[in-house]
DNA sequence: AAGTGGTCTAGACCACTCA
DNA sequence: GAGTGGTCTAGACCACTTC
């Protein structure tokens, strides 16, 4: 994407943005079958390698959908792709050019719950990690995590000290490249929430929850709830 | 992804595979420099376009930073990319095993304001079409989209019978593979979203607002509204 | 000058689909 | 059997970085 307007640099570049302004154009309506790759290499005056490179990358890309012995095809574009960075609280705040500052308000090892259990694939009563931080933008507390670490991936996790690295920056570098899932809400407040966030009355949070695992274990389930006044979840759309 | 534990089926896939494994085991940290092509010819007997090809599709993934006349490198896994499918609100209720109902509230053309004419890139009281739809899923109101549609992307726009086709549906179609932003909120409810939704006291919303745009010009711009309570975005973690 | 990645060529073998 | 995409080879030229 993003190179519709573009010159192209590059032969596969020319024939993916000929392929896309057909499209766009609507000369090949989605379902349409587009040019093989032997029609590209002749029409193109391309080797097979080429062609094939820039079909396979719009491929890739969500715009096309090849079929092994069938044909290349326009793929229906009947969703929007949306992406979002998700990172450490202090890196982003630092990126607006604000000043962040954490305090710790729970630091605790305690058995989990039944519930938790089951998120973490541990027997009820095994051992949590139970942090809760409460972070400030320029004095003004913007989030409040509320997270639980699975003792098994990061054992040695309440002896960080967690105003100088974030718990975030602390797990990803123990455990790079997780997967994981997150919810998003709007919540109403509790009592304890409109206080540590300052909230107004009637304001509502914005829930994120996330919970990563590798390929041995689930490592962390966190809660980030933001005040909605002052917080937006912005990101770009894709389309695929 | 997702190959992280899985027999490679082709001579690209092993050397992924092999490369995936030595970063998540931490023989190559963030930052580390990996095997060139030329290793990966040796070690693995393969051309390089082979090497070449599973080194660049992991710096498409983002585990790799690739870098002229330097090298391969484990790219700083410093943020999470969340990616979430946002599609049509018809289809994503349907795939719930749920039944859709829209019933149209607004269809109307009018001048554009000014805050609204700086967003669709025309003058101050260019003609803009208004539409106000309610979502039901199972006969409880799930959504309020609220879109702006700019007549030059979409002239025979409000000539739609949008309880068969939604407005989503139909602008793809017209305009298929824009560009966009999206910006996500938590608000407190206004009392017209209190009645439309059928909110319960306090109840917040969370907002969903969608301006996509093509290369010549902005298409549309939406505000969906949802109930707190009943509903919340879930999306998958990739690592970047 | 040596090593790196970016790109491309002109072949090749295979599995698949359709008629 | 003819056409399709999936994958791979053994070269090539280029721009870039470091020494």
């Amino acid at each position: 994407m993003s190179e519709t307007s573009q010159r192209p640099t590059s032969r596969k570049g020319e024939i993916r943005t000929e392929i896309l302004s057909r499209i766009t154009r609507g000369d090949w309506p989605p379902g349409a079958r587009v040019s093989s790759e032997h029609e590209l290499m002749a029409q193109f005056g391309v080797s097979r390698m080429t062609a094939h490179a820039a079909l396979a990358e719009l491929a890739r890309e969500g715009v096309l959908r090849r079929v092994k012995g069938l044909g290349s095809f326009v793929a229906p574009p009947l969703a929007h792709l949306t992406v979002m960075n998700v990172g450490d609280p202090a890196e982003e705040i630092a990126a607006r050019g604000a000043l962040h500052r954490a305090e710790v308000i729970l630091a605790a090892e305690r058995p989990a719950t039944a519930a938790e259990a089951l998120v973490f694939r541990l027997s009820e009563g095994a051992s949590l990690f139970h942090l809760v931080i409460r972070h400030f933008e320029n004095d003004a507390p913007v989030v409040l995590e509320d997270r639980l670490v699975n003792p098994k991936a990061a054992p040695d996790f309440l002896n960080q000290d967690f105003s100088r690295q974030t718990a975030f920056a602390y797990l990803m570098a123990l455990a790079p490249y997780p997967q994981g899932r997150h919810i998003i809400r709007a919540t109403e407040a509790t009592e304890r929430l409109r206080a540590l966030l300052h909230l107004q009355p009637n304001e509502p949070c914005l829930e994120i929850e996330r919970t990563t695992w590798t390929a041995t274990c689930v490592v962390t389930q966190v809660r980030l709830s933001h005040p909605g006044q002052r917080f937006a979840l912005i990101g770009a759309i894709e389309p695929r």
